[in-house]
DNA sequence: GAATTTTTGATGTACGTAAATCAAAAATCT
DNA sequence: AGATTTTTGATTTACGTACATCAAAAATTC
């Protein structure tokens, strides 16, 4: 049976009192006596009940959620899953404050991360910018004691508690195997299209990519990045030029978002059979492209699991406690039209 | 802020034992207060604190896992996210027992079900076989209120409460996609390897993956079925002897388990790299054949994943609480080296 | 209206933990 | 050894809920 806090008080032969002064770092206890309360919590395996504790304290968890504004339909599906767990928080004791800010703009990201701040949150989940300005306001957060997660686009060296995403890298990677395989035969070269090489997300994903089309399928061509900016007007444009100048294009591989654009201009040439299209994220108009064949393959990542991840890493952050690892790596999910899961109401 | 039970009296101008006898359905309660008291939880959006409740109660949750004995990989590794599940019981309240049973052996199942039954545990996960008194068993558990989640293979017809598992159709409508692109333009027939067509689950990836072939890929010869009963001595001496019969075979579709077998057969015929092998579930072994290129790809379902849905829905049952859909569906996961998740310790 | 039955309310205890209070005991200082 | 300081223990209250008890109030029956 699992021991209480009687069980270590009568182990170690204190008071109750001295036990809850130990276990909760107050004053008032003498070296001495405090090392025969930790052997007893030891021997015993004691572990804290945290929802019996967090009843007494009446405690809940203030969490911020920074993300990227604008129409970028995975963002918005990140952001319908904060405000999912926001309805759960009665629930799971946790106080959900969503702020806003420009895509792909670090200064705002960098204020934003400072007004979460002033909050004193248990934590922050943030879609990070990798920029000078935002690496520091994480560190401030840092000191202060505020466990900080990215969410989908990480932030190295800026010593955050967790990373909530995708290996960006092997994201990459497999599109270049799924692109090289699906291709096969055929001739023709594969072009790229990303949203901007500011993020860390792209960057990876660009650098897994050529390297296994390097590796496995090294008589492949693979043509300049095209930038869209996550945006879809314009890449529809930027996709309508590709398609004009390369009359035999083999592939298209998407690791921004904007898919709509790269939809719409692959179907306004009447090529959405003829040409590989390897995209990212399942959004309803991604999923409509799959079903349809437009789009071969989607490389997803599942908004749902990171928000939940993201907050069960805060509170265990802000509880002391381990973090499992196993339930909080995200994976590269594979999307065919035979394996799409159903769609959400 | 969330309404206690003391709100909810004070709503209903009644005593704090009169809400308690409304809520947990004890006798002595008028019809007209009843509903007084049932009007101000609906007002006030009342919501049980479970984990208050069940301080106060000393719960528990005891569950039985019924799993099948034997070599198989995948469920062995379906063990020890049990056992690992075990090792959590004293922070999440559960109390778990495994019983374990010959594989594919109806009788026995049936047996370990009503074994299952006399301990009247909250719930039961189990692996199920397809037959007429497996699913009588289900039914008498499910007539004592006893949670009934059946995992990884269903039993359709039983009333048990909840699947674990995955879609097997689209596993094998999946594995027919991927089969059918990889090969490409390459010449040959396909053979399909099975565990056994007495469980429901080999049975439905059969049925999809001949439908993708058939409707897609409709020039593929499909050779008639392999079953390897699991067992991987008998499918490497199946999967040689097909190989020596089918010089130029294109693709191997095991839906089943007793992967080293097929493995060992490929590369002892020196062909593993001239074969596109499709299999499931990551095991340490599929995961190396993967790496090494023998396999072109696996589909997986996240035996953890499994394991923590199945505990969280017998819970949710317990407690009469519902079930977040979107967080108990399995995906069907499509592993390439590429996106390889992270070995585990 | 009196007797009987049913319903209701007030109260207490419990779960494990948090946190505070103050008297008593122990340790330290002079 | 006496004075002072520090440590410890006993106790109370709180969180939200479960569950039991029994007296009082209300409703029903004769």
């Amino acid at each position: 049976m699992r021991p209480t806090v009687h069980d270590i008080a009568a182990e170690a032969g204190v008071s109750l009192a001295t036990v809850d002064r130990v276990l909760n770092n107050r004053p008032g206890v003498r070296t001495v006596t405090r090392h025969k309360v930790e052997r007893a919590i030891a021997t015993l395996g004691y572990v804290r009940d945290v929802a019996a504790a967090n009843l007494a304290k009446g405690r809940s968890y203030p969490l911020v959620f920074i993300l990227p504004a604008g129409e970028n339909s995975f963002m918005r599906g990140l952001e319908a899953e904060v405000r999912a767990a926001m309805a759960r928080s009665a629930a799971e004791r946790t106080d959900i404050t969503i702020l806003s800010v420009p895509a792909f703009d670090a200064p705002a990201l960098a204020a934003a991360l400072m007004e979460a701040r002033e909050r004193r949150p248990a934590g922050v989940a943030v879609v990070a910018v990798e920029a000078p300005e935002v690496t520091e306001a994480v560190k401030r957060l840092r000191e202060d004691r505020i466990a900080v997660v990215t969410l989908v686009s990480d932030l190295p060296g800026s010593g955050r508690d967790h990373f909530a995403g995708v290996d960006n890298i092997a994201a990459g990677r497999t599109a270049g195997s799924l692109m090289g395989r699906f291709i096969g035969g055929r001739e023709g070269a594969v072009a790229v299209v990303a949203g901007s090489m500011l993020v860390r997300d792209h960057r990876d994903r660009l650098e897994g990519f050529r390297a296994v089309m390097t590796e496995d399928f090294a008589g492949r061509c693979i043509l300049p990045v095209i930038e869209g900016q996550d945006n879809p007007t314009l890449v529809e444009k930027l996709v309508g030029a590709l398609l004009e100048r390369q009359p035999d294009l083999a592939g298209i591989y998407s690791l921004g978002a904007g898919n709509r654009g790269l939809v719409a201009a692959l179907e306004k040439a009447g090529r959405e059979k003829t040409i590989c299209a390897i995209a990212h994220e399942l959004t309803p108009h991604s999923r409509a492209a799959l079903v349809s064949g437009t789009i071969d393959a989607l490389l997803n990542q599942n908004a749902g699991h990171e928000v939940r991840s993201a907050i069960r890493v805060l509170k265990a952050k802000a509880d002391g406690l381990p973090v499992i690892s196993a339930q909080e790596r995200i994976r590269i999910d594979i999307f065919l039209k035979d394996n799409l899961p159903l769609e959400q109401a």
